[in-house]
DNA sequence: CGACGGCCGATTGTCGACAGTCGCTCATAT
DNA sequence: ATATGAGCGACTGTCGACAATCGGCCGTCG
């Protein structure tokens, strides 16, 4: 009971808990590639049984954030760029474009203010400088429209595709985007989704995520 | 003790013992969407504890076959024909696109002919009317292939792709292709990767996985 | 007669213990 | 010195039991 600190479970699972910790671990680097993860440590540290942690590190290893093998322990890995480039940002381009298809006709009001207040809190974040909370505002805003797509598998596999984007572009890719660019984008992301044009939209997202890579020192955050 | 080179007899664990089992289960179709899977019924079926279960129920889930509620349950999922043809083909287009790329620099002559082997087999299957062995073929065909580029994540997003695929196709898909044809394809795509040209083997497979979904009736079978 | 609220069975979530496997160390033999 | 292999820890894989939660049943009350 100390370090990573497990104390309720109101409505999340142990299981969900423990995946939610070292996925953050291992995204902000503090877990790097190679370092072992050991099942009794890390029930011990986190307070539960290894049951829920067994369970969450399966869940890391589908999302390639990190790989087992039988009765030697798990380790973290690291992710490529060229399978950022090549595979995790096509795929991403793949289901965004689905699922912001469906979303179009769902979207109400209320659903386009929030996506709107998520931009105007990356402005703010942009302007103070909060590299993390802006990525945390561009997940966000991707994950709203996904979710409004009522696209369950599309939304799962971008969950399990996420988090290994944004391993690469937080610990293992150092040139970042223009954080003021960031929010400018999202916002023109928004106005598309207003007119409501269906091809408009699918073009706007697929150079919306395909600019993470373009230019000199390739992606700035991640979304 | 038996020759060298002897290959490991990994004597799978209970939890992939259980996941296959289901896998096979679901895709076949003898698990139908909506049949709810107990986690005690099915540990006591197939004589393991529910740990192995859970672990394997878990895989599932995230495969896309399953979808299970807190403290409620699992449940078997269809697929839909939308999501077949706008996320999971293209999907698999870019993970074979960039895994045969890979892949190509490192096929030894033994890979080849083994794969004639496989294509071999499938005339064999195609002859004699035997769709599953043919199915079969052909996702050992691309598995193989996919196995040499030696990108892990590939792999391994393939095999979690690929059940739903195979599920859609095998059970909610009525046509086929031409079996003969299937074989023929798979000729095709192993001359072009014999020839060795990159450029012509990216083109080659991306219209050897659309061709599923192209023309008249949809899909033939998977892969 | 219908709404409310507590009980009950069924099933999942979690735990602690035991068994199996792997890699390493170190004595032993060559 | 090198190779061999038994022994030893350190973990993971699996199990059976317990606790928590859900949904429906049923009696009660308005």
């Amino acid at each position: 009971m100390s370090g990573l600190g497990l104390r309720r479970v109101p409505s999340l699972s142990r299981r969900e808990h423990v995946a939610e910790i070292l996925r953050e671990a291992i995204t902000s680097g503090r877990l790097k590639p190679g370092d072992r993860l050991v099942e009794l440590d890390l029930a011990a540290e986190l307070g539960t049984s290894r049951a829920p942690v067994r369970e969450a590190l399966r869940q890391l290893e589908q999302e390639g954030l990190i790989a087992s093998y039988p009765y030697r322990g798990s380790e973290v890995l690291g992710v490529s760029q060229d399978e950022v480039e090549q595979v995790l940002v096509p795929i991403r381009i793949t289901l965004e474009r689905f699922a912001f298809g469906k979303a179009l006709e769902k979207l109400t009001d209320a659903d386009l203010d929030a996506l709107q207040g998520l931009v105007d809190d990356m402005l703010v974040a942009a302007g103070a400088g909060e590299a993390e909370r802006l990525a945390d505002l561009d997940i966000r805003f991707h994950e709203l429209v996904i979710t409004r797509s009522e696209q369950r598998h599309c939304l799962q596999m971008w969950k399990t595709i996420q988090p290994r984007v944004r391993a690469y572009f937080r610990r293992d890719a150092p040139a970042h985007a223009d954080p003021a660019d960031v929010a400018r984008q999202h916002q023109e992301l928004l106005d598309v989704l207003r007119a409501g044009d269906l091809d408009v939209v699918l073009d706007a997202v697929e150079r919306h995520i395909h600019i993470h890579l373009t230019p000199p020192g390739a992606g700035d955050d991640v979304g």
